[in-house]
DNA sequence: TGTACATCAGTGAACGCGCGTTCACTGATGTAC
DNA sequence: TGTACATCAGTGAACGCGCGTTCACTGATGTAC
């Protein structure tokens, strides 16, 4: 979150340096309040007019801030950006983190392992959309090139969380296999939320629950 | 391509209205080769800088021409970025049209079913890293509200002829069903391009299998 | 418990810059006779 | 085959605007005594 202090902005069209990094941490409680207001704002007008549109400027008519307050806590609209989805993936990671060590990966019949992964892909879902801006967050960390390593960050970790695991619980392929498996899985899982996410229209159980059936039939397959 | 005239832009905060239509279609050899430049330059610039930097003007400077010359052809970013999804798109479907026409979805053994969905895969793959901005043009059209509406009318038709190719071939769930189906492992195929194509370090041929080897599972689970 | 002072939080107004866009123009290409 | 003219293609230079950002300032909150 805080870390450099510095902003190293270039011009001309190269590869953008920009400083992501919060500045200055609210002390008071009434900061706190601004800081939260800065990033709520900030994440639903991401989903309401785009990525491009999002501006500093935006963002504070919107909050009825004046840009200096803004500019107190987040260097440029990256930081913005960053600071959502850090907190965005946190939860996500942190929901997956509990349904492992609840034991979500615990062997049983098909049906129940399907079950499980669908609890927790339901649950996932219902945290991203609860989140301000939910998935135009996710999508925004792809599209901008220097929030890029923050998403690989995050995928790694939880793979490689997940393999480990699956391999406690006696699964026969290799570690890096699972690994791969588990990012492939997991991004498998967040295309079908984005999906369900955006096209509100659709069978969001009937999708999930036939990803779920994919994803459990293929750590079944890796087993022969 | 080339409907409607004239744009409409607003100002504000609110969905932004644009036109996206590119305007006069070259005539000439020379406009051509100006038009294909503008494409081919904004295309590898979406992929160097990313989308919120791509702009007119550095489309001109990097392509060698003046403003008025793109202005002749796109009325804005927006335009050049449809037309560059449009062709893309239309790329990628006919691939998988040619594909169902030579009977890729034919019935078979299991392992044989596979290698033909493995190969479309590929393909398509191919497709979009030899396309000039490949995974970012696809990544833009999810980014930009006003271009959404492209993305989700091809992914529609694509799915539509899986659907009805499949239920050719005798499978036994309703169309509904299998349009919904068609939907879901298109869009878990092209998450799992993205990954190939966004991480080359990774294992692309194992990927592609073991997403193949997931549809091919799924369609068979549906017949029962 | 009240006052003085330091620090934190936020404002109003302005700045330079690049973007999108257009105007008036020049040069290139095609065509009629 | 050459010339005159119409249309197509592209240029140079400028514009207004909103964006990112900062300066000098005021108001709010916390704290020492």
């Amino acid at each position: 979150m805080n870390s450099a202090k510095k902003p190293v902005p270039r011009k001309g069209d190269g590869p953008m340096q920009v400083e992501t990094a919060t500045k200055q941490q609210p002390q008071q409680a009434r900061a706190q309040d601004t800081f939260e207001l800065i990033l709520d704002t900030a994440g639903h007008l991401l989903g309401e007019v785009g990525l491009e549109r999002l501006s500093t400027n935006l963002v504070c008519r919107r909050a009825g801030l004046s840009p200096p307050a803004l500019y107190r806590y987040f260097p440029n609209k990256y930081a913005i950006l960053r600071e959502l989805g850090d907190r965005l993936m946190a939860r996500q990671d942190q929901a997956v983190l509990d349904w492992i060590e609840e034991g979500g990966l615990a062997a049983g019949p098909f049906e129940g392992r399907v079950a499980s992964i669908l609890r927790l892909q339901k649950q996932v879902n219902d945290i991203t959309r609860q989140f301000p801006g939910n998935i135009y967050v996710l999508r925004a960390l792809r599209a901008v090139p220097m929030l890029r390593d923050l998403r690989m960050a995050s995928s790694e970790m939880v793979a490689e969380k997940i393999a480990d695991a699956i391999i406690a619980n006696g699964h026969t392929a290799s570690r890096e296999r699972l690994i791969g498996s588990a990012r492939l899985t997991t991004e498998l899982a967040y295309s079908a939320m984005e999906m369900v996410l955006e096209e509100p229209g659709r069978d969001a159980h009937q999708i999930c629950t036939d990803v779920s059936k994919m994803i459990v039939t293929h750590y079944d397959q890796l087993s022969d």
